[in-house]
DNA sequence: TTGAAAGCGTTACCAG
DNA sequence: CTGGTAACGCTTTCAA
């Protein structure tokens, strides 16, 4: 190993004796190079220990980092104790590993909602994936469109530069309520995952519904509405199964008279954490009450019980984020897409006990 | 907004009537630059529309990119099920983020234990972590080696140009081991993670545990055996609760004669599935048998039960790991590290039955 | 099929 | 404190 500085493809080019421009066709692939030199250029990286064109100066040319942007809202921890939020960049994954894509965490930290700009600012980025929260007021977001990154947000409230993937929410809330009317509830009580990322929790005030931060939450609650008319929200704090617990514990309160009949949750960590506390009351699911939730993830620790609830494709609508960023990188501009969801009824929910 | 083409620093520069390479400094935050020039600067890049130095074309000259990768050698689903990565991952991006460093997943996929070197090869990377498995006979290691890219593994098998972060896993399982054997147990068996990840699981072999992939599956075994002697393995196919309980299921099937008065798991996630195990095959713990993990991590819906295990400091061995890439990346070359791990009684471990 | 030359947008270095 | 100039390592015309 006599080398004093790392190989460069105008060292590689020199010593197969073509011009770099040559060597550059044979990296990339082109067929337009005569099989005898490209062996002997490969044979010229190979002695020097050349690793391939250099990803930054082929960026600053090309014009494309191959890296993609993924905005989580909060701290990695949080996030991806959400398997929506996993499966989901999983589909994404899927997508774009293939065409040598590659996924930057942006998580935010305890207190902000997002990646600082320091952070955005110093890293390349072909495109920014908004996860797990809609890009609703937020300040990345003059900065984005500045450097002309194209956008992709799940679930979000979107704007004109920004293509959109999501799940008809208030429909499929809808039809789980009507589900539950069917049966008989009348009273039902919704717990909400956070309406904005600051903590929060508790019963939730008109004001604060007013400026509900999340497209989804305020589509799934109105899909509650839609069958039963104003119901009360319970906010959590984030989604966790304890968060649900702690929510459950106070709404079916045993001694309350107006004790809910049907707990609509607004995902299932958050339906697993009202289960438990209904069972921990000594509450019979779901001959005392009812309980749904959204999403349809696989909760191993959940059997024997099957929770009742609304499912969508999570891991295709991460695929289809995936195509959407494909097409964003071509140059082209995808139409928003909004994937399908299906009432999956379980053992949590029953007739409504006689009052 | 009449502007044709994105605005770059030579534009700025040219609007503000001063030379690049002091427009440059104004954005570097340099504090040689008059008051009354930087606010002139910064006036141009307002009224264009700049957004900052392309990071692409900074990254070029500075030869920092500003992005870390993250090999997780599995799918994301696997690994982000995994609480242990995602701590861990937490703690380095906690570190990293404020620098404005961001994490690059590389995932593998079904096959694959690590990135493609498609993969790889397209993405700027001024350091890499593996996060959730060794480099060990990586083909990627050789690519990066050859790009010199510095590499932080976490309880890896290493190489003199790898920086190592890792707890005593022997130790720790040896700890674990004494306090059971103190209890009266001497059939204990193992639920084993992945030695390698090709699906296999059931009992292990000779053969196959000679050829374990992964150093801290290896420790924790032996760390049993420092005590106990030769014990059986039982591999899992993944990291995950039902894995645990389909191993629980064989190893404490009721009806065999020498059936263990104690398994012993190789991280929280199994241990969760033989406790099921435990209860569907209607065994009390730790009457009829004592469980015990490695982790310490919070698994929320596993209360009552307080789950014996060896806790390690994960979130921080992350940090740790932030800290050797930091340092790394000013050129210096940080010590392998080895962190503190202690055992935690919880109640899933008491005296062994009497024969 | 190959080569020459021109940048990509920035920062580093050295003068002034 | 500011300006000029030369890279950084590559790809992309355009010619030959």
């Amino acid at each position: 190993m006599s080398d004093r500085t790392r190989p460069t493809l105008a060292t590689v080019a020199a010593r197969a004796e073509v011009a770099p421009s040559t060597a550059s066709l044979v990296f990339s692939g082109s067929e337009r190079v005569a099989p005898a030199t490209r062996d002997r250029v490969l044979a010229a990286a190979a002695e020097l220990g050349y690793a391939g064109p250099d990803p930054v100066a082929r960026s600053l040319r090309s014009r494309r980092s191959g890296v993609v942007g993924a905005v989580i809202g909060e701290r990695l921890t949080y996030a991806f104790s959400d398997p929506v939020a996993v499966q989901l960049l999983d589909g994404v994954t899927e997508v774009l590993s293939p065409l040598g894509v590659g996924l930057l965490l942006l998580p935010g930290d305890a207190d902000r909602h997002g990646p600082t700009l320091a952070q955005l600012a110093h890293v390349p980025l072909d495109a920014v994936v908004y996860a797990t929260c809609g890009p609703e007021d937020d300040p990345a977001l003059e900065h984005l469109r500045r450097r002309e990154v194209p956008i992709v947000a799940v679930d979000g409230p979107g704007g004109d530069d920004v293509v959109l993937v999501g799940v008809p929410d208030r429909r499929g809330t809808a039809e789980l309520t009507r589900h539950l009317a069917d049966l008989g509830h009348r009273r039902v009580a919704v717990v909400a995952l956070p309406l904005r990322l600051d903590g929060t929790r508790g019963p939730v005030t008109a004001e604060r519904r007013a400026r509900v931060h999340f497209r989804d939450v305020r589509e799934r609650a109105l899909g509650v509405e839609d069958v039963l008319g104003p119901v009360p929200l319970w906010e959590t704090a984030t989604n966790a199964v304890e968060e649900g617990a702690r929510a459950g514990r106070v709404l079916l309160d045993v001694s309350a008279a107006d004790r809910p009949t049907a707990v609509v949750a607004q995902s299932d960590i958050l339906a697993a954490g009202v289960l438990r506390a209904a069972e921990s009351l000594g509450l019979r699911v779901p001959e005392d009450v009812s309980v749904a939730g959204f999403d349809g993830v696989d909760l191993p620790w959940l059997p024997p019980v099957r929770l009742t609830t609304v499912v969508q494709p999570t891991t295709e609508k991460g695929r289809v984020v995936g195509r959407a960023v494909t097409e964003l990188l071509a140059g082209r501009r995808p139409a928003d897409a909004v994937l399908d969801v299906h009432l999956s009824v379980g053992t949590t929910t029953g007739p409504a006990p006689r009052a």
